[in-house]
RNA sequence: CGGGGCGUAGCGCAGUCCGGUAGCGCGCACGGUUCGGGACCGUGAGGUCGGAGGUUCAAGUCCUCUCGCCCCGACCA
């Protein structure tokens, strides 16, 4: 008890302890009073291993669907990664505030995202008790705008960067994946200010960096990809993808030249089709070919030489007829994007029928009622084989635009595998990835709609240039596991690691282990070490895979064995060897092991 | 919002088809024996079987409704 009082000394009251560890080192914890116990076996509701581990270790708890609490050991893991990010947005010039998660309605609708669909019930809104429309800020945007309005007077004052590390709530219509996506989350995000787009180009290439900067310090892979804005964003965003095969995007990317964008946005080269002199429309029977490949098979074209057409919905219910060369597939972000950012649903028999759609051999020509949407790779061959609007017939020789019109032509193709990249011609490779950070141009879309300007050194005012810049933590520390485990548990990198020193006492029954185990606890924390202390009366079995499933990075033992030989045994989680350290040379070790 | 699955002790599950005193393993508490890779013996605590109606002499089990969670899809500023 002595020693854990003088152990606790360490972390004097009053202070913020972790803060301490990080700057001085020496926090400490006993494993015998640590809230939150481990589990031994696997929760069923868990499908993915980052949620998995985060149960079976106890840094997490889940409280309802997308909504997590924090365990000491996770709350510690988060702390690291949140210091991480706020050396590295310090380090470009950030400057770290907190703005409110209740927020009122006034500010979006100010801004427009009220009542536009895109948040739509992802924005979760009530009122207070003086009936006043308030909403959970799942995003900071109209906060942050509304402060630089008040406070952003000059261009003297720019270029700027506000950040926060803040919880966010995104009522999601399915959370999944553990920590992966939920519902409510802690976000770093940063907003920064400009006279004009040069400064803004310039600050996306620093903050671009920091963002690599802190994925790389939290021993994560990531791609940074080209990436769809979306009807808010402005005119670039990168997206910052963790491979992996759990993750919710698709990138494309290319081994040659470094080509990489999410699938969203990729772009690819499409080819041509085979051009000739425009013959006459030709009916033919095809009986039951009802796919481009036994239309394609039972008229005697390859399928690039046929038209496929790919029908979605409106809310309204209108009929989109997105119509693209047949061998190649729809991408549903850019045909939304075409039509001003509309959500779209595949069209149901019900719309079709309403529209006189004969689903399988639907045809662009002559068709009535409906809003054509075609590739632009339709432009590139003659004399396509297209459905005919009538059960078991198809038209050869179709042409455009001499058969049919488009009210736009424009990209809506779907890069996949083995697609000749866009830059370089080598074929490009798809992947899954997880998007763990977003970084994007705003412009002036909010500072215009909430009058945020500033008086320009030619005394007109301007609104201001806006850059955002979104990273998830939880995301980030679940993205950490998926990379860094093995079949007993957590490795986690040093860098963001709960502790860093796992003490495992092996024969609490015996006075002489206890005596030497505190002693060498505080002794550790002496060092300058955060210590986990498993001071458990648990067999050896035990202790072990609890140290191998939380995954502290170096594992230190004392038992009667180790103090004959005046020395501890040391293992690092990642590795399997273990080596027997004198005393007098341990601090030396694990400061090596931990470099 | 469509499709599917599951709610029984802290965790993992059986029991539900075919109604008849609520069980198993782990964990937890106490005593004892062990003590370097999830020890053993004994004793014990812990469950309105997600909730509400209904059928029945009798409901964990059958019927209706409802809530929650998970998975696939849709969706994802």
């Amino acid at each position: 008890m002595l020693a854990r009082v003088t152990a606790a000394s360490s972390c004097p009251e009053g202070t913020d302890a972790y803060t301490l560890s990080i700057q001085a080192g020496g926090c400490c914890m006993r494993f015998s009073t640590m809230f939150g116990r481990t589990w031994r076996e696997i929760p069923s509701e868990a499908e993915t291993e980052s949620h998995r581990l985060s149960l079976r270790a106890a840094l997490v708890r889940q409280i309802a669907a997308g909504i997590y609490a924090y365990l000491p050991l996770g709350w510690r893991v988060l702390r690291k990664i949140t210091q991480i990010m706020r050396e590295e947005m310090d380090a470009v010039d950030g400057q770290e505030i907190s703005m409110p998660v209740v927020q009122p309605a006034e500010l979006w609708r100010a801004s427009g995202r009220y009542d536009a669909p895109a948040p739509g019930p992802a924005l979760l809104r009530f009122k207070d008790r003086g009936d006043h429309d308030m909403v959970l800020g799942m995003t900071h945007e109209e906060v942050v705008t509304a402060l630089a309005r008040q406070e952003i007077n000059s261009y003297r004052q720019l270029p700027l960067m506000v950040y926060q590390i803040q919880t966010k709530f995104r009522d999601e219509p399915r959370a999944r994946g553990g920590l992966i996506r939920v519902r409510e989350f802690v976000m770093k995000d940063g907003y920064s200010f400009h006279a004009d787009t040069n400064s803004l180009d310039t600050y996306f290439e620093r903050i671009h960096q920091a963002y690599l900067n802190v994925f790389a310090r939290c021993g994560v892979q990531v791609f940074a990809v080209e990436a769809d804005s979306g009807i808010f964003g402005g005119s670039q965003s990168y997206e910052f993808m963790v491979l992996s095969s759990i993750g919710e995007d698709t990138l494309v990317t290319c081994a040659a030249c470094g080509y990489a964008a999410n699938a969203e946005k990729a772009t690819f080269v499409k080819g041509e089709a085979a051009k000739g002199d425009l013959l006459p429309i030709e009916k033919v029977a095809t009986p039951g070919a009802s796919t481009i490949q036994a239309v394609a098979a039972m008229v005697g074209v390859p399928t690039r030489q046929t038209l496929k057409a790919v029908f979605m919905s409106d809310l309204e219910g209108q009929v989109i007829f997105a119509l693209i060369r047949g061998d190649l597939e729809v991408n549903m972000t850019k045909l939304s994007n075409a039509l001003g950012g509309v959500e779209l649903h595949a069209s149901t028999t019900d719309e079709l029928k309403a529209a006189g759609i004969v689903p399988g051999f639907a045809s662009p020509v002559g068709v009535q009622n409906v809003r054509v949407i075609a590739d632009e790779s339709i432009t590139t061959g003659t004399n396509f084989v297209a459905g005919a609007n009538e059960p078991g017939f198809h038209l050869k020789n179709v042409n455009y635009p001499r058969d049919f019109t488009a009210e736009q032509v424009t990209d809506i193709a779907l890069a996949q595998d083995d697609d000749p990249c866009p830059n370089c011609g080598q074929p490009l490779r798809t992947s899954r990835g997880i998007e763990a950070g977003h970084i994007f141009k705003l412009g002036t879309k909010y500072s215009s709609a909430m009058e945020a300007t500033f008086l320009d050194s030619d005394g007109t005012a301007k609104p201001l240039v806006m850059g955002c810049y979104g990273m998830g933590t939880g995301r980030l520390l679940a993205c950490i596991i998926e990379q860094n485990y093995d079949e007993r548990g957590i490795i986690w990198p040093t860098s963001v690691a709960p502790f860093q020193v796992h003490l495992v006492s092996l024969g609490t029954n015996n006075p002489q282990v206890v005596e030497a185990a505190e002693v060498l606890y505080q002794e550790l924390l002496d060092g300058g070490f955060d210590v986990l202390y498993d001071d458990r009366a648990e067999s050896a079995g035990v202790k072990f895979n609890d140290a191998d499933l939380i995954g502290i990075p170096v594992r230190i033992t004392i038992s009667k064995r180790t103090i004959e030989a005046n020395s501890v045994e040391c293992k690092l989680r990642r590795g399997e060897s273990v080596e027997l350290v004198e005393r007098a040379q341990l601090a030396g070790w694990i400061r090596q092991a931990l470099a």
